[in-house]
DNA sequence: GATAATATTATACTATAGTCACTGACTAGA
DNA sequence: TCTAGTCAGTGACTATAGTATAATATTATC
């Protein structure tokens, strides 16, 4: 961070991104997303349109930038993760606090970072970018899983990792559908189970 | 159908709907549905932006209905599933099929699909009403198969039936959020092989 | 067959996301 | 310290989904 000598420009920029930033987010929580304008999000941070717009290449992007930081919540899980002894069981958990933490953002955020990442407007989501921690500490933790015999190794660990995410990720699908109505952390837990042990009697 | 007697206004409402259904989706197909406007639309249809909001509620209501008449195909299914002799064959089928279809429909359609059901706008989507045909179909496979001993018991049918439809609909989502750049049914036919044998050594 | 009721259509309008050309303050190099 | 160039910031403008209202065509009733 702070590389470049920091001009009273670029403070002043940064203060403005997130003074928009927080403005933008403390009005969504208020008001829900739908019911703000990016007007009215422009006259409570006392900027003008073009400035939103210098900042953020739209509305959702505000909603992006706030689900994204699960990336950063992936370095505190760490602990806990490791702290399992079965490599099986640090999956589980891999998958619980994910799920924890995006039902913590609350349905409504969740819906709009989902909904945004289809918009015809958007050529390739982050959301499924590969250099995502998601997906590097997904594999790994697969791969580990294999390597220690506790998962079958005919199938390439990011392929593991791949197909728990997509599972998952369509759980987050439906609760938003649903407007969070079921417990998601509970639903993960019953998936995760599916996918270890499989549905063979 | 045609319970109604069938006035000369009936007729001519079916027939201005089903030219405006006809003209979106030729549009669509050809321009991209973002590159579409409701007024052209209106214009190569020769009709007026009330008319086509008097028949459709919004624009994307269009791609819905085009995306539910896969909810008719269920029932073209059945010979194929039926014919199977292993109730596992037929859940795997049903899946194989399903994805099938949806991936004739193309990756942008569906996008629209799924987009659409996280708008703000809608309170409840169509979609996961356990009312059609493919949760009483899922539901209904899932139970004879645990009946014959070919699933385990333990977890009532309406349940694997949700997990299934839920992991396939992660995998749908990606494929739209990847433009349809994986192939949908391998993908779905792996994670149904998952799903059903575990990823336990 | 005149007329009231209603279904259907046309158009002007509203709301709002996003764009663009411009301004003037700030920075950096001489 | 002067000056060329950059960049934060502005607000009028555009595009387009959806609405409200007025006009017209069709049917039902007498």
């Amino acid at each position: 961070m702070a590389k470049t000598k920091m001009t009273k420009r670029k403070i002043q920029a940064l203060n403005t991104r997130q003074k928009i930033f927080d403005t933008a987010l403390q009005l969504f929580n208020k008001k829900g997303y739908d019911r703000v304008t990016v007007d009215d999000v422009c006259k409570k941070a006392g900027i003008s349109k073009g400035t939103f717009y210098n900042y953020f290449k739209s509305k959702d992007q505000i909603i992006i930038e706030e689900f994204l930081k699960i990336d950063h919540y992936y370095q505190e899980m760490l602990p806990e993760i490791n702290s399992k002894e079965s490599y099986l069981e640090r999956m589980k958990t891999f998958a619980r606090l994910s799920l924890k933490y995006i039902s913590e953002q609350g349905a409504p955020t969740v819906r709009i970072a989902y909904y945004s990442q289809l918009s015809p407007s958007i050529k390739t989501s982050p959301i499924v970018s590969p250099k995502r921690p998601l997906y590097q500490m997904a594999e790994r933790l697969a791969r580990e899983a294999q390597e220690n015999g506790e998962l079958r190794g005919d199938i390439p660990s990011e392929e593991i990792a791949n197909t728990v995410i997509r599972a998952m990720r369509g759980i987050i699908y439906e609760w938003c559908l649903h407007n969070g109505k079921f417990d998601l952390e509970e639903a993960g837990e019953e998936l995760v189970q599916i996918l270890v042990h499989g549905l063979l009697p």
